[in-house]
This record gives C-alpha cells, sequence and structure tokens, in this order.
DNA sequence: CGCGCTTGATAGGCGCATCCTATCAACCTA
DNA sequence: TAGGTTGATAGGATGCGCCTATCAAGCGCG
C-alpha cells in the first residue's frame, strides 16, 4: 500500500476519470491503471467501479475514500512538520474564508506574511460547510468562518470578529445620513441578500425571525460584491456583516447604517484543524491570530 | 515515502533498537538499516542519531514520530474500514481501562462479543494518560476512563456509570456492619489506597481536600487487588470506587460502607477518538456503549 | 452501417527500490 | 586481549512501478 497509489485513488474519484488523474498525478494512464489495480488486489476488493469507463465508486470506495484523504494529509503534515523543525516555516499557507470573513483576511494575511517571509498566501471563498471538509483533508491550513454558529467539530479556534450588522444604502437615496436602523424599518426596505444557500443569510433570516419579522428579498446573489453594485444601481438597499464596513467607508455613494442589535453578536475567527500533533502551518496560524487578539 | 519504512522508524524509535526492531518488524537487521536510510534520504534529515548503536531521537525524528503513529493508525483504520464494509466486524477490539473501570469491562465485553461473534476482544489496565495516548496512536480501539476529569481532547464519550466511593474493611473488625460512613470518620482509620500516580487516588485527595481532610495512608499500593488484601489480613481500611461493589459482595470477609457524598459523582464511560471517519471498532463499540446506558 | 473518437485495459521492456545473506568495523565486557 | 554486541556495508536476486505502444469496447455521427 503505497501513498502514491492512495493519491491516484483519491484523485480518480474527484475527477471520476482516469486520464485526468494521471494527468494531474503526473504520470501515464496505464501507470495510473495499474497502480489502482494494485490497491485493489492488496486490500481485496474493487475500489471503483469500471466498465470501458468510469462508473463509481464500489461500497468499499466509499469506505476507503476519507481515510485515504486523511492518510494523504497526515503525510504531507509530516513533511511540513519535519521541513519547519529545521528551517523557518515556508511554501503557501492556504486560508480558506467564508465570504463575511473575507475582510478579515486581509489584516491576518499581513501579519503571516510579515512574521514570516517565506510563506505565500492563498486565500479562497468557501461556505462554511466546505471549510469544515477542507480542513480535514488538509486541503486548507485554515479557515475564517462563524465560531457560534454550525462550527464545525474537532478544532481549535480564536475568535477576531464580532460581528454586527450594516445597513447599506445611497447616501443620496431617502434613507442616506442615517446612522443607525430598527430592524423593523430595515425589513420594510426593497432588499437584496445573499441567497439562503450561504450562512450569513440564514443568521439574518434567524434574527428576524426572533423579531417576528420576516425577509422577502427583492433580489439575492451570491456575493457581497453583488450586493453593494445592486445598491449603488439604485433600486435596493443590502444588510451586510459589519466585516465591510472599512470597504464601505471608501465608497462615496455608499451609506452604511448600524442595526441596532441587542443580541449576542457572532463571532468569527480563525479555526484550525485540532490534531495530534499540530501541524507547522496550523500552530504559526493560531499564534498570528492570537496576536492579533492581544493587540 | 513507504508507510513500511515509517513502521521501522516508529519500532526503531520505541525499542531503541536495531536488530530487535527488526526482527518485530519481520525483516532482517540490514534491510530495516536500509528502510530508514531510505526514508531519511527522502526527507532530507537524519532522523535517528546512532554511532555503532541507537542514540536517540534527532529534533526532527521527534517531530516526525507523532505523525507517522498517525499516518499509520489511519492506514489500519482504512484497512478494516474497508473490510468490514463487505464482511461482519472481525479481529480483536483492544480496550484500555483505568483500574477503577475494570469491573465494567465485563458488561461492555460480553455485549460487545455476544453481538459480533467475530470479534476477540483484548483489555488492559492503563492511566488515563496511557489511554490517551493509546488511542491516538490507534494502539487501542477504546478506553473506559473517567469523562469530567483530566479527560483527553478528541473523544466521543457514552458515560456507563456514576462513580461513588467505597469504604472497605474487615467484617469482623471495629467498623464491620456499617453501611455508610462518613469522610471524616474514614479518613482517621488506617488506610492503604492506590499511590499518587493513580488517577482515583488524586480525585480522593482532591474530594478530601475539599472538606479540609488531608489522607497518610499507611500503605499504598498501585492495583486493588493488593488493597483489597491489606484489608483481608487485618491492619488497614481502604476506600476504593463502587465500581468493585459487585465483586466485593461475593467476599465473606469484606464490608462495604458508602461514603455520604454530596458531591456530582464523577462519571467513567466509554472514549473513542472522535476523527473523520470513524473506525468501524470505534463505531461499534459507540453503539454497544449506548445500548448499554438505553438499559 | 461504418468511420472515428473516447476511454480504460493489456503487453513488453526497463530501471530502481527493496530484500536477502554474508561480512565488516567499532565498541563493550570480562 | 578474546568474545559478544550492534549497526553499516557489499553483492546479488527479485519484484514493483513506470514508460510507450497497442488493443477492445462503447458512443456519436454522417
Amino acid at each position: 500500500m503505497h501513498p502514491r497509489q492512495l493519491r491516484y485513488f483519491v484523485t480518480i474519484a474527484r475527477l471520476r476519470h482516469f486520464a485526468n488523474a494521471a494527468q494531474e498525478c503526473g504520470v501515464s494512464q496505464p501507470t495510473l491503471s495499474a497502480g489502482l489495480s494494485a490497491l485493489e488486489r492488496e486490500v481485496g476488493h474493487r475500489l471503483i467501479e469500471r466498465d470501458r469507463r468510469f462508473v463509481g465508486l464500489t461500497p468499499q470506495g466509499e469506505a476507503m475514500l476519507p481515510w485515504a484523504e486523511q492518510i494523504l494529509g497526515a503525510v504531507a503534515g509530516m513533511t511540513s512538520s519535519v521541513a519547519a523543525r529545521s528551517a523557518s516555516i515556508t511554501g503557501q499557507f492556504a486560508l480558506a474564508a467564508i465570504p463575511a470573513a473575507l475582510p478579515l483576511a486581509g489584516r491576518f494575511g499581513d501579519t503571516l506574511l510579515e512574521r514570516h517571509p517565506g510563506l505565500s498566501l492563498s486565500v479562497r471563498s468557501a461556505t462554511s460547510r466546505e471549510i469544515e471538509r477542507a480542513l480535514n483533508t488538509f486541503e486548507c491550513d485554515a479557515g475564517l468562518t462563524y465560531l457560534d454558529h454550525e462550527t464545525p467539530a474537532n478544532v481549535l479556534t480564536v475568535p477576531l470578529h464580532a460581528e454586527r450588522y450594516l445597513f447599506v444604502t445611497r447616501a443620496d437615496g431617502p434613507l442616506g445620513g442615517l446612522t443607525e436602523i430598527k430592524w423593523e424599518e430595515a425589513s420594510a426596505q426593497p432588499l437584496c441578500l445573499l441567497h439562503q444557500g450561504m450562512q450569513f443569510r440564514r443568521i439574518l433570516d434567524a434574527r428576524m425571525l426572533d423579531r417576528g419579522l420576516a425577509i422577502t428579498p427583492r433580489a439575492v446573489a451570491d456575493s457581497y460584491v453583488t450586493l453593494f453594485d445592486l445598491v449603488r444601481s439604485g433600486g435596493f438597499c443590502t444588510i451586510v456583516p459589519d466585516t465591510y464596513a472599512s470597504l464601505l467607508a471608501g465608497l462615496p455613494w455608499a451609506c452604511c447604517a448600524v442595526l441596532d442589535d441587542g443580541d449576542i453578536p457572532r463571532r468569527i475567527g480563525l479555526v484550525v484543524v485540532n490534531r495530534v500533533p499540530l501541524s507547522p502551518m496550523a500552530s504559526t496560524a493560531l499564534a498570528v491570530a492570537r496576536s492579533l487578539t492581544g493587540v
């Protein structure tokens, strides 16, 4: 059972295509096929159903896949752990963040890169569930997400931000100039919001429901940038996390009003997998995040 | 990087001896040396310091060891996971229990073996810290230990017992016939107890301290059987967890008195590592333990 | 119906990694 | 100083994994 064969298996399962998987693994297609066959011979079961083309994973393949991902991740962790022992930490730091947390990535990333010149940073936007999955398969080193709502299991967390809500409208609109607004009033405006697959929207719905309000947005989108553009065009208002306050402050046409909020604010923060042992990337991220909260 | 080489490395680190490690791995000593060299060449660092004999692990070796253990454990988990998918669960179930929980192993083991005829059970006595370590390195599949005191991290738990304390003395001694006893009175007797390295003793000390009492045992031992024998010989009394009540009930010379206890009882239960995914052994153990609490 | 494309399996050959036995070199102990 | 211990080295056999080239089955399309 060679880890390389596990890599073949995992890649085939993801791409559902032998030749493409072979290319991604940097080997020829027959090599990939032979590697998979060897793996199947060793575990004593067919892992991937195929008849002249990819069909799907067998039950045994389904059972094996998460383990294989975990093993490959641990191999990567081991390698970087040994490398970090003898040199300063280097390579690419993969950070996954929910959209609401994207404006926090800058501050975190700055400090990270400043302290560790050998590192490069890769930020990707993802849902909280994708972050949980990516953390477990070592596809990313850390995540920025909500800590109090649908928190992933088995993680170490560092809170970075207590979230409040901003009502955004055009400065020259009927509500321009406001600095505070009530939930009731906000919900009565023509709103554009994230779609319901996204966590901030679900949280917003819950907060509304707590007050007996229902939102019926006139437009939905999957990114804040789109929401801002819809507001700028004039027809809509929106509600966004206050992590976007600094960005909005630079927009001359935008007016932000804080929503009065008696609730305990949701915390956003850094999460890393809590494993024994901790990967160097993870412990570095924790140290950086903790130093940010200390400021 | 072949898992076999990791096995070589981990075994050498544990046995601190090349030839012995080779024998345990079932290969010749030169093979083991060559495998280790290949691993070191691949990671680019010497892992084990040696000059004609084993010296110790290098810093890189120390960093690598826990990862290697984790990978080997995951490989084992993967194998059993795939096997369990196509057949009923089989093999050896390794259970580690603190001494105070040993009398709970019977009930758990009975149900486990009854439901899964292909399984055999191996129980070993261990400290709570050894259990935590063994769980993480997959040396055991589950543990029986305290859930509220020095709980290992990253585990799923099922409470099986709420602990109370039994004062044990000879039935024909001065305190024979008692059914209840106060902490003050118990602490004034000539006591024999576990030594302080063991968790039940630390808990007992803490409970005593809560009441302003200090214990000065006249004898210490590392097993309950020894304690019972000291009591039987006549010179001592002891305090043990009530998990031993059924055992003591069969001893004609013993008299048990319940210690009055206003505290929240410590819970003893089953623990398994909380990993994604859960090994078949772990999920089996959880199911059995949960069915026991349902009764 | 047949041509060509797609996709995974097979064949043959090559090179490297791993394994073994045998032996050596350094060290320890008596 | 002789003998045992311990890890490294040498030399040879084996097998695994990799490549290129090719095949076989299914699919789409004229």
